[in-house]
Parts: C-alpha cells; sequence; structure tokens
DNA sequence: CTGTTAGCGCATTCAG
DNA sequence: CTGAATGCGCTAACAG
C-alpha cells in the first residue's frame, strides 16, 4: 500500500512533481521523470482511485442497473463487453440491481449523487416512472417523450429480416407472436407491416398473437391460439426468446398431421439454440460498447446524445 | 450535490454532529438528532461514499472477477445473488474481467490496492498461477494446497446424485463424461465411482471418457466414443452443459436403432434447458449470497475461512 | 452532549 | 521546473 508520498520520498521529490509525471500534467524533466516512474516501479505504487476520484470530483466509475428479474438477453456476455470497452477507457463498472419495488429513478439518482458513479447504463426494458437527470444511457427504448441517448435492439429491423428470409423460402402465411414486455414490441410489428407490403403479401390480423409474458408457458397459449385457426400459417416470427420455444412445442403437439412450419426465435438465447430454433443474433458486444462510448461521450460532452439502432443476423438452424 | 456541511449549516449544527446522528456513532440528545434527520431529508442529502471510504480507510465494494472466456454458468443468475446480498449488507459490486493474457493475481491485487474494493470474488476456472494474498473467495475449487475460502459446485455430491437416479430406474451401465476445463472434475469421479461401489455396479473404465473442452462439438466426440464400444451404456452423466447437449446429439444420431439412453447434464444451462435434457440444478441464489458472505466474514475476521460446497437437485425432463 | 480540528491520499494552485 | 500549501467530503479524537 504505498502511497504518492512514499514515491515522492523515495525518488527525492514532492509529491507534486510525482502527480506531475504520473499524470502528465505538466512539464517534467527527463531525469527526474525517470527517477519518479523508478521508484513507482519499484513500489509497485497503485494510485488510490478513491482518493483521486474525490479530488477530481468526478468518478471514473459507471454503474450497470439491472431490472428486478431476468432479462431475455445474455447479460453474461453484454456485461463483458461494458466491462472491455469500459477498462480500455480507464473506467470500472458497478452492478446494481432493482428491487421489485423500487423505482429507477431512485436507485440512479442515488448511486450517482453518492459518487458511486459518473454514469449509468439502464437496462429496464419498462419506461422510467420518473424523469431521470443524471447522465444516463438505455440499453432499452427509453421512455416516450424524451430524447434520452439510448442503444437498442430494433425490432423492426428484425421483423423486416425474418419476413423476407421467410419470402425467399416461399413461405405465405407469416404470423407474428409480440411479447407486451418487451418494451419495442411495437417495433416489431411495425416492421412485420412494413415488409409484408414490401413483398406485396397480404396482412391477416388472426396471425398476430400478443403474448404477456416471455416464458415458455405465454409461448404455449400463443402456439395454441396461431394454430386454432385455420387455414393454418407456415411461419412464424417470434420476438422473445423462451416465448419461442413455447410456441415450437405447441406446433409439435398440435400438429399430428405434421404440418410444416418455420419459426424464427426474436432472441437467440442459450434456450433458443438448445431447441435447435432458427433465431435473430444481436450484436452484444458491439452494444456493450456501443452503450459505454455513449456514456462517456455524453460525460465528456464531446458529442451530443444519440439514438443508435442495432441489426440482428439471422442464424438458421434445421430443427 | 448536497454536502454534510450544507446540511450542518442547515441544521445549526457542526459537521461532527451530523456525522454522529448519520453514523449513530456518538450519543446525541434526541432534539438535535431530529433537526439534522430533517435537514437531511430536506435537502436530500447523500453521503459521499468515496470520502467516507477514504477516510474510514476501507471500501463498502466488492469485486466480482470474470474469466475470459464465458463460464458455464448462470452468470446473470449468480450476478444478481451476489448483488442482492451485497447490497444488504451495504456493499456495492464492482465487476471486472480478466484479459486473456492477464494474470488473476494481478488483476486482483491491484483492484485491491487502488481501493477500488475490499475484497474479491473469484470465478477463475483454472487455479491461480500465483498466490494470492488479499481477502479473496473462490467460487470455483481453489488451486491445490492452498486453503483459501471458496464456495463450490460439488461434483462428487451431484455424481452421486446421478447414479442413484439412473439406479432406481433399474440402470445398470452408466457412462461419465468429464470435461478438463471443469475444475473439480476429479471430484465427480470421485463421486461416480464410490455410488458405483455402493450401488454394486461394476466399474468400467471404458464407460468414463474424458473431455477436453465444454461445448457441442467436443460433446459430439465423446458421444462417438462412447457409444462405438459394445455393449452400450444406457444410461450417461455429462458434468457439463453445451457437452451433455453434444452427447445427447451424438447418441441419437448413433442409434438408428433406438437405444434406450437417460442422460443427465450436469449444469441446468438453458441450453440444457432447451435440449429438453434432465440435470443437475445448482442453488445459485445461495452461491451468490454465501460467496458474499464468507467474504463480508473475511473482512471482518468474524469467523475464519472456511470452504463450503453446495449440493444439486435433480431435475428430471423427458427428451 | 456538541464543536473544533486534524488528517485519509491525492491534484492543484501559487511561489520560488 | 519544483516544493509547500490548500482542499475534495467525511470521520475520529479531543476538548469544552
Amino acid at each position: 500500500m504505498a502511497t504518492i508520498k512514499d514515491v515522492a520520498r523515495a525518488a527525492g521529490v514532492s509529491t507534486a512533481t510525482v502527480s506531475y509525471v504520473l499524470n502528465d500534467s505538466a512539464p517534467v524533466s527527463p531525469t527526474t521523470r525517470e527517477r519518479v516512474l523508478a521508484a513507482a516501479q519499484q513500489l509497485n505504487y497503485q494510485p488510490n482511485q478513491l482518493a483521486r476520484n474525490l479530488q477530481n470530483q468526478r468518478s471514473t466509475t459507471l454503474a450497470l442497473v439491472l431490472p428486478p428479474f431476468e432479462p431475455e438477453i445474455d447479460l453474461g456476455g453484454l456485461l463483458r463487453a461494458c466491462v472491455a470497452r469500459a477498462t480500455q477507457a480507464g473506467y470500472a463498472v458497478l452492478v446494481t440491481a432493482l428491487a421489485s419495488d423500487q423505482s429507477l429513478a431512485e436507485l440512479a439518482q442515488r448511486t450517482l449523487e453518492r459518487g458511486m458513479a459518473a454514469g449509468c447504463i439502464l437496462l429496464q426494458p419498462h419506461g422510467a416512472d420518473q424523469p431521470l437527470n443524471g447522465p444516463c444511457v438505455w440499453a432499452t427504448w427509453p421512455p416516450h417523450g424524451t430524447h434520452a441517448p439510448a442503444v437498442v435492439c430494433d425490432g423492426a429491423l428484425a421483423a423486416q429480416r425474418a419476413v423476407h428470409a421467410f419470402q425467399r423460402s416461399g413461405r405465405q402465411r407469416i404470423g407474428l407472436v409480440l411479447a407486451a414486455t418487451t418494451a419495442g414490441a411495437a417495433r416489431w410489428y411495425l416492421g412485420y407491416r412494413r415488409a409484408l407490403k414490401a413483398g406485396r403479401l397480404p396482412f391477416d390480423p388472426e396471425l398476430v398473437v400478443q403474448s404477456d409474458t416471455d416464458d415458455l408457458a405465454a409461448g404455449h397459449a400463443a402456439g395454441e391460439a396461431l394454430f386454432a385457426g385455420a387455414p393454418l400459417c407456415d411461419a412464424v416470427i417470434v420476438a422473445g426468446g423462451a416465448l419461442a420455444v413455447g410456441v415450437q412445442q405447441a406446433h409439435l403437439r398440435a400438429s399430428a398431421h405434421a404440418e410444416s412450419l418455420q419459426l424464427i426465435a426474436g432472441f437467440d438465447t442459450p434456450l433458443v439454440a438448445g431447441a435447435g430454433l432458427s433465431a435473430l443474433v444481436w450484436p452484444v458486444e458491439r452494444w456493450g460498447q456501443l452503450l459505454v462510448e455513449q456514456l462517456l461521450n455524453l460525460l465528456n460532452g464531446h458529442t451530443p446524445p444519440q439514438r443508435t439502432c442495432l441489426e440482428p443476423s439471422l442464424i438458421v438452424r434445421s430443427t
């Protein structure tokens, strides 16, 4: 636990000089610079971030705020990406989780005001109840009416991509299953309608099913609703992970007469991969990277806050 | 951004008094206590953690150190559990990730020495190259020869449980697939041998396959090795997640003659669930909780460091 | 019981 | 170019 004083003493200079060479914040003669560096090296000096941040009146930590439940994303991957990018920029990543009865604004605000982080990355799927004023970036669709910076997965692009893929393999009656919990479900619907129109396919409201949650049970229910009516659809886009597997299972159960069905899951979770479903893959790596970069920009005031949409790619699996 | 001074001024007392009532570190008269509390409330005062930690010479942050690759565990769940428990104890959670060329000891040491965290939770599947001296708790089997505190998933218990389950359903020839990357693979083997002996089942070395990694491809290879020999086994324990799915796929491919096979995956990942495999479920919630508690104990010096083994439960799925 | 004061480790003036 | 002094926000002795 060597302090800056120890280094200064060892190098025979004052603490200010040490600070200058370490932060390169003032011109220092090459010879003393060498001496200081050597002393720091030798003592294995690590500047105390707490003291540094306190002095600088700005934290070098970014906070990631998790929703109170498990989100339908590759949290591990996203976290890793954020950490990697933040580390590269000299920042650390703090993780906080929202209790189910807690307000997002409250937690974010407190984290910021306590000086624990300089900014927040928000993973809430639902909009905030109160307006946030600190430096925050949304990883999901931010509340309407605000122009908060965000980096999001765009369901419109996803739906369009899926419809095109289906059409290329000759499918005509394409269903859509939406999850109400998915922020930006409206985007999926929008992209779906657009792609149908562009592909000159008829729109049939019976082929659109709205689900409450994104889990297996909800998928079963949605599948039953979808496959009950006649004529059956021959392809389905499911804007969810577990939801898609549920739909698949419902189809297997329903069609003893072996209807052919193509299915694309909206999020390529391990569960989806295990079930052997085709799925849309979102660039998690880039997601985390952009989130951090947006936040850093916001903190430095370099660029105005932006809204970035991520594009998925399709991974085809044989069921 | 109200400081302690603002509160003191508003309440008409000194900063020390404010500190006393907020930390309950000295007796204060009820009337002034009320005044201070009211002022703090009114100004929405949040104590600056940086200053507090600097003064107290101890951080209220715990660091979670991730391995350079994606581990075969429910990172999201574990993280959430750690955060929940830490928050409850007034601690925050910092996440750092090891670069592939970085030494674990180096990263942990630096994190600690920079004052960014008071202790570390280590998620490395492989033992450390250098000895660690800071307050650290392992979430995996720690390096041999050390008596570092740890909270781990015990493969011996898992294997025993699986063998018993197989035996109850009349299986006699039980295979075992090990992943070399899984720290504590030896424990799985140990439990397997023990359970066979206890169940008076013969041990056949041909039924044990060692795999290099824990992924689908490795599972295919392991499955082929296992199902090539005759007579075939009628049950397999796979000490992995993706690995188990690979073994399953290999079996489906190999046995056109529809051999019945029971399979239990060692880790119930979403991938495993999606594939509909029976699996062992580890108590992630408790895992995170215990890791944090062990670390806090270590920091407070309340109890000596311990090694805790987690027990899995079996979830049966119909393939 | 409460106010005054001295640092925690560091970065930044201002003199030399 | 370098050193001494000041303060970031807070807590802990020590007085009163």
